[in-house]
Order: C-alpha cells, then structure tokens, then sequence
DNA sequence: CATGGGATTGACT
DNA sequence: GTCAATCCCATGC
C-alpha cells in the first residue's frame, strides 16, 4: 500500500489547522485516514447510502453515527470517485470555550474535544451537517492561526477498530494533552513531520 | 423486514 | 480494569 496516498498526506497536514462552527473554534490536534482500499474504511464495500459522500469531490463533510450516539466528522480527501477521508479526532479549544462546556456538560478546557465525539458535541455538529462544504461551512475548516507554530507530528496505529489495525495512519502533535489518548511515554519520540 | 455490529464515552467495580 | 447506552445502516433471509 503506497504511503505517500494524498488521503494520508492531508491527514499529516491538517493537524494544526483549525474547525469552526457556531462560535466555537478549535485547533486540530489528531487526525486519523480511512482509505477505500482497506477494509476499515466505510468506502471499502463500495458507495452506498453512507459511504456516497467520501466519494465526492473533495472538501465535503462526512459526519456519521457511531455507536448510536456520537456523531463523528470526517473531511473527505482524494479526487471524485475515490472514497476517502480524514478523520478529525481532537481539537484543542481555541474561541468559544463557553460555548463548548455548555453544549458537553463539562468545564475543564482538556475534556471539551479530547475525542471524535467530544469534538463534535462542543463544536455542535450534527447528523444535519453530513454532505456539507468545509470551505462553504456552516462547518469550516481554516488554515492555522496566525502565529501557531506548526507541531511536531508523531504516527501510529488507528484506534477502536478491528481491521487493518496495522497501518500507522494515525497522526498527533507530539506532546499535546488535547489528544484522545496519550502515547506511551517510550513511543513519543517517533516524529514523522 | 429482522438482525448485528460499531472510527465512543462516561460511569462504575 | 469492565460495561452499558443507543441508532443508523449494511447485510441476509
């Protein structure tokens, strides 16, 4: 499998980046790709009704349920007619951190998007804002912040899955307490950008 | 049409 | 560490 696939490219390069939506704003600390060519990925049996939208154009949000509870947001990455995706797994709050502990229930700035279903419940986003444009919004993605200081990135192996849990195609700022999960202390110095 | 399985989280032992 | 909540959707009869 080739690594240097655009959808594990963009993976790396959105961290650092920020998501936007209804007064909150983040800074995206972890992501995760999701391919079509290996079974972990929605795209992997084809375009049905829940995987149409990773084989659109890139640029568009792929929001799903997971768990008959979380929603989690995707932004869709490859040309039309490769389904593909980002997944976006934790934000370190940036604006609107009040806006975020009302909408989680929780205060404390590490609990509010420290997670793919954290993020989207303080950040507001819904079943609603599948299949919508991440430039156009209402969810927008955005360049980093003036003055943020592109992050270290380390990879490793995607998590909560149970296929092709060998590719490395999970990525986070080093040393960042916003991540879902810490990395073992001995892994962190495993830097790939 | 019935069924089974999650790209998770929070509460609890 | 364990475990339930809860719903959408893919699959199979």
């Amino acid at each position: 499998m080739a690594l240097a696939m655009r959808v594990v490219d963009a993976a790396q390069a959105l961290v650092g980046c920020t998501l936007e939506h209804d007064g909150a704003v983040g800074v995206i600390v972890e992501t995760e790709a999701y391919h079509e060519t290996e079974p972990a990925c929605h795209a992997f049996v084809g375009s049905t009704g829940r995987s149409r939208v990773l084989f659109e154009a890139p640029g568009r949000l792929y929001v799903y349920r997971s768990y008959g509870i979380h929603a989690l947001a995707n932004v869709v990455v490859e040309p039309a007619g490769i389904g593909a995706a980002v997944l976006v797994r934790a934000l370190e709050p940036l604006e609107g951190l009040e806006a975020m502990a009302a909408r989680r229930g929780r205060t404390r700035p590490v609990d509010l998007c420290s997670g793919p279903g954290k993020l989207t419940q303080a950040l507001g986003i819904e079943l609603i804002h599948n299949d919508t444009s991440v430039r156009d919004g209402p969810v927008r993605l955005g360049p980093p912040p003036r003055g943020w200081e592109r992050p270290r990135i380390v990879a490793g192996e995607r998590i909560g899955i149970t296929k092709a849990v060998e590719l490395p195609w999970r990525f986070c700022a080093a040393d960042s307490v916003h991540v879902s999960r810490p990395w073992p202390a001995a892994m962190r110095g495993a830097a790939v950008a």
